[in-house]
DNA sequence: TTGTACGCGTTATCAC
DNA sequence: GTGATAACGCGTACAA
């Protein structure tokens, strides 16, 4: 690998000299940079970026932290990236380890974060490790952290408005003549179903709880969901459901029971998945604001690099959801 | 941030111990280790990785090429991670502008590869650019480098074996008793229609082609293509598509002119998205081995760097497909 | 306009 | 067992 000494000797002049002829500011003779840059050309330099962030103390490196490369995690993390580079910034990807949420192992990552000095991490959503102890954890080691879309309501970072999502799907939904409307899905998350009750209760519309325990299998919840549906002495002409897979698996079940949708119910996702679009009918669904999110995670981290004061409530950002009307409303 | 000068003076020992304190091999007086340990975990002390890496000329680090963030190549890419992580290496990412295939944007890449000075490169599947010319420049500047699911025939890196998996399918097909079955997809990629023009040879059965031209759409081509096979006076029992967005597309299009699956028409997707399973009916397909790949990958890249000699014809990895049977066959 | 000299934090070589 | 000291490649204060 070549270095500027190496450049340096081949040009008979010194390394500073070299060093100039990269920079943009510092005074060279016009000549003696072409001649620097030919040869360094000729050689295939590139600088030593470990040999220059050890010299300035600047990384230029962010640290995204991911959990499970889910769709949706990556698409927030593939615009904080863009939104990163942008500014000059590269982004590196510290995977958490599946196995475990165990203290010692947030310890490991704690440790290589700050082994690696990066300008500041971004902790994305993902994985089974408690994200809000590990944001302050490596708050705590002096590094600049965001947390995006984290699960407590007190802790900060980028947040994504789903009460609101679901209160805007009820309200389409009652504009469209429902007035019977039924929330499927896990009832130990209230993120939606904070929204849902806003919602009818606003628009006075009737309203069902398909409540769901485990987390574990969306698609089999939603089959679940679907049986109760049918159970129901007077069932709701629409359902918001909680999550695209779940959508999914409430669908499946309607089909095989030969329910038509949206004829007999309309159902509702969450999250815009891909296959939303996919799905037969096309899901209707609350998409995510991945773009947005990953774009205020930049933005975020940046005003708490720049040294800003932290505005008044914390360093938080909600971005609101987006409802894509499809073939299942 | 806290260096090895800082714990010396703090233990009243030079720099060289603390260093030793930190080997697994070296000498030093249990007692001073221990003292020095403790003082370093008091102080939160991580080693400086890019001051390590300067001084060792390693760096321990593998450097991803990733285009599109796309569901697949993300599990190839963890399961990468894994390995690499398994023995002692992490891996950082570098994200492909999704502009430009231009040789312009390729330099910057190159440049930024040679810039970090990584161990060795994988250069995942997605994006516009030309990532079988990558994967040479990269070569050429000294770097070793992997190619994942490379698309011209004759570059080297970890293969799919697509013809195989669709032999498969169609052998399975066979066993089902359809003696009648059809090809759907783009046609200029012939990757999976080889497997299929050697299984319907092989087992005797009658085959339609039913050409796409267009790769963008995947499930409009799925629609056009079933409108294809409505049109058809002797109708193919069995379809194999392109993939299982294709094939969504197909069994939407299906389902809204009231055919059955697997009634009229059994289906078989490639790739095996997540979605897969949800559909409905839930979709037989052909899974692409994602963790095998990854897995593989990180294999041959590290016999690349301990120097090893390259196999008899190239360093290839030929990894193969697995049917996944579920309702719409 | 150019060169000298130093230091970032670490590891490696040598002598004690 | 331990401590000076040098070196990795770069950026920068200072001198020429």
């Amino acid at each position: 690998m070549s270095s500027m000494m190496k450049i340096a000797r081949l040009c008979g002049v010194s390394v500073r000299t070299v060093s100039r002829a990269f920079s943009k500011t510092e005074y060279i003779d016009a000549g003696t940079r072409e001649r620097i840059l030919a040869v360094a050309e000729e050689l295939g330099y590139a600088p030593n970026l470990a040999a220059r962030a050890l010299r300035t103390g600047q990384s230029y490196t962010l640290l995204a932290i991911a959990g499970t490369m889910d769709e949706l995690h990556t698409a927030k993390m593939a615009a904080f990236e863009r939104a990163v580079r942008n500014v000059g910034y590269s982004m590196h990807i510290l995977f958490l380890p599946g196995n475990s949420g165990e203290d010692q192992c947030l310890d490991g990552v704690v440790e290589s974060v700050a082994a690696q000095r990066p300008a500041g991490v971004a902790v994305f959503p993902g994985g089974e490790m408690d994200r809000a102890a590990l944001a302050r954890r490596i708050e705590a080691r002096g590094f600049s952290c965001v947390a995006i879309d984290p699960q407590g309501a007190r802790c900060s970072g980028v947040k994504i408005d789903r009460g609101q999502g679901v209160f805007d799907a009820v309200a389409y939904l009652r504009g469209r003549g429902h007035a019977h409307m039924a929330y499927a899905g896990p009832v130990s998350d209230r993120s939606r179903l904070r929204g849902f009750e806003r919602a009818v209760r606003e628009f006075g519309v009737d309203a069902t709880i398909l409540a769901e325990e485990s987390f574990s299998d969306q698609a089999a919840g939603g089959a679940r969901a679907a049986r109760q549906w049918f159970a129901l002495p007077r069932r709701p002409t629409a359902v918001q459901t909680y999550s695209d897979e779940f959508a999914m698996g409430f669908l499946a079940a309607l089909h095989d029971a030969g329910a038509r949708v949206p004829a007999d119910v309309a159902v509702v996702g969450f999250d815009d998945r891909r296959f939303a679009a996919l799905a037969w009918p096309p899901l209707s669904t609350v998409a995510q604001p991945n773009e947005e999110v990953g774009r205020a995670a930049a933005e975020l981290l940046f005003a708490k690099l720049s040294g800003e004061e932290a505005p008044r409530g914390g360093w938080s950002r909600t971005v609101p959801t987006r409802l894509v009307v499809r073939g299942t409303t």
